[in-house]
DNA sequence: TGTACATCAGTGAACGCGCGTTCACTGATGTAC
DNA sequence: TGTACATCAGTGAACGCGCGTTCACTGATGTAC
């Protein structure tokens, strides 16, 4: 492969940002190394710097991606939630779950703590962001993905008060990342499932949602 | 130091337990070299193998250590308010802050999020547990460590019926861990700032606890 | 208590390995006419 | 549309580096008598 078309070479970058985006979800940013990352969207790990000016670069890069891939599936749900209001009004269609519980329901799912990879990456990169120096990319880049997440979730809610309900936003989130975080690190099966099903019982979501998202 | 005494080369093990638990703590288990682990005892790196089965085994019992000394200081808090109820009940002292509210406080306060050394290693340690093999030493220990966490933490809040309780632990815990999780990931103070703030409205705590402790 | 010797804590060089990054090279793509 | 040439995406070897681990060695410690 020794020179591929602008439109190919776009699509390599995007694929190696894809692919690197879900690896350091499931085994953290520093266990990505450049030769895997650019293997996993089939390339040679030479031809790297012309995608990308460090490995810090595509590690922020990726991790933006992460978020921004969650926000959009945080839309949707928003958008179906209107969607059901809307046949709700005119008579037809029945009351589903609401964005937020279904959202809910989602992150402190099965299915999310067995699958960090396509999960939240506030829970799964927060650390390789606290341990990075101040202004560092992947600091400055989880930290607008954090402001992101919380906008979404907040929309999500979309409560009365808006000083309130950004504060009541803040703990919430702290407790959902809190508790997956902590659901996978344990090495007893009994325990994980205990700490979603306690996060679940609080938030009064049920367990086994939509097995399509989390 | 061609050859230490038996209580000598006990005392260097145990002070690169102590200055690796610091270190994981700060860097993360996998930035932590077996040379750093045991410079920071004042030794060279080739005796290691003297003490520790493998760079894994010291890992687990530094990070064993942390969740130790941290369960150390809860148990001390609960003593302080038994001796607290004491002097009440026979008269004399004053009512002071509960062990929990004081464990919150220490928890949720700015010291905790800027020295996370010091801190739990639940917060610290929990994505490199996550992203360990199962049955791996660092994902054992922490799961032992955390067990032993929710114990304290029990005992700290030391309600009626226990079943609940155990499930409000965990969520409590949860929000605890990913408060300052994203405080400490953010590269906005502000933002840092309104996360434990949030919490600790939450919880109904004040900041700047004792700085003596968190 | 004193002597002889085995033990072993700690040293520092060495190992193979994978890392991030650089670079000369290849040859199809893109561009100018 | 066809030709000539510059561009540059991707390759694979190479770099210096720090890693976890091993090992021959040193010499004080610990033990047996």
């Amino acid at each position: 492969m020794p020179r591929a078309s602008r439109a190919e070479a776009q699509q390599h970058r995007q694929q190696v940002i894809d692919h690197t985006s879900r690896l350091i979800r499931e085994k953290g940013a520093d266990q990505v190394s450049v030769p895997q990352a650019m293997a996993a969207a089939g390339l040679t790990h030479g031809g790297f710097y012309r995608h990308f000016s460090s490995k810090d670069d595509l590690i922020a890069q990726a991790l933006l991606a992460a978020f921004t891939e969650r926000r959009q599936a945080m839309d949707r749900l928003v958008d179906q939630e209107r969607e059901q209001d809307r046949e709700q009004d005119s008579g037809q269609g029945q009351a589903d779950r609401s964005a937020r519980a279904e959202y809910l329901a989602r992150y402190l799912s099965t299915l999310h703590l067995d699958r960090p990879g396509d999960g939240c990456p506030a829970v799964t990169l927060a650390a390789d962001a606290a341990r990075a120096e101040p202004g560092a990319p992947i600091r400055t880049a989880f930290t607008d993905g954090l402001r992101d997440l919380v906008d979404g979730f907040q929309q999500l809610t979309d409560g009365a008060d808006a000083e309130t309900d950004r504060g009541t936003a803040l703990v919430e989130l702290s407790t959902l990342v809190g508790a997956v975080l902590l659901a996978r690190a344990t090495d007893d099966a009994d325990l994980s499932h205990e700490i979603l099903d306690s996060a679940r019982r609080y938030f009064g979501v049920p367990d086994s949602p939509d097995p399509a998202g989390m």
